[in-house]
DNA sequence: CACTAAATAAGAATAATTCTTATAAAAGAA
DNA sequence: TTCTTTTATAAGAATTATTCTTATTTAGTG
């Protein structure tokens, strides 16, 4: 799978990806993915744009929301939602939820394949085809405890 | 408890809460609350002032923002995150989690007991105490089927 | 009824994101 | 390589969502 190939190696087959996708190869987008790839935090495209700036400083904030945007959509990033006004970014890897300080707003990735392969309760069925299950847990991370 | 009360007669008991919460009752917050409570969607604030004009014409939409906000924070009310721009409210109830239609954007709330007294996995033990599980699922709802 | 603190309306201000347009530069063809 | 076409970018304007400022109004209390 893509997604798979993207841990063991996620730059050098960016540009292979973005090909396979129809999508050019620019230097912009090589670094944003590859600052994305290098963050261990989830940032925003204000953040990463700040880190960008000094290896581009010509470097646009429209063009990393343009870019994460075309990267999100291909599945090649997600969003993560919170309660704030900015979106958070993170390169896609093996599905996993996410637990929110809510001192601190550090997010934190964490896997629950368990929960991945539960079946939703019975009366969602008739409500309509929900899979995708994406889990948000707040509380206090062990800095801020 | 509170949000007990709220669910068996939501409005009658609404000056009450503001009182014992030391929050004066405008007939500002009472619309706004009641027209959430008789809200089946998910509405935003742009969305409830909408529909609020109507009764209250000189109602302005940053009333409902921080009407909103107050309610949030006192807990009556829950903002619910999407990936969207624009905030979604609903009063409280029971703990429940929702199911959003990539289609269409509904929001559909469903309740997951079972989810809800599950442990998170061990390794999380150590990242600091979270309790508080949202989960949204994405799919499509019945009608965008 | 009068007082005081809190809430509101109105519009300005801010923050986050998207759009417009002219320029630049990838990818593919010659 | 050079040319061509098309897509992407930078810059700044525009838009959207939300919050702030200030003067005015009003709920709660004595």
């Amino acid at each position: 799978m893509v997604i798979e190939k993207m841990q063991t190696d996620k730059i050098s087959t960016f540009q292979q990806l973005c090909r396979e996708k129809g999508l050019r190869v620019t230097p912009q987008r090589i670094e944003i993915f590859r600052a994305l790839a290098a963050s261990d935090d989830h940032p925003t495209a204000e953040k990463l744009h700040q880190r960008l700036v000094e290896s581009l400083p010509t470097l646009s904030l429209d063009t990393v929301y343009r870019t994460l945007g075309t990267f999100s959509a291909l599945g090649l990033i997600n969003k993560v939602e919170t309660i704030e006004s900015q979106a958070h970014f993170e390169v896609s890897h093996a599905h996993h939820h996410h637990l929110i300080c809510e001192r601190c707003k550090k997010i934190i990735d964490f896997e629950w394949p368990q929960l991945d392969d539960t079946d939703l309760p019975h009366e969602t069925q008739s409500l309509g085809r929900f899979d995708k299950k994406s889990l948000i847990v707040y509380g206090i991370c062990r800095h801020c405890l």
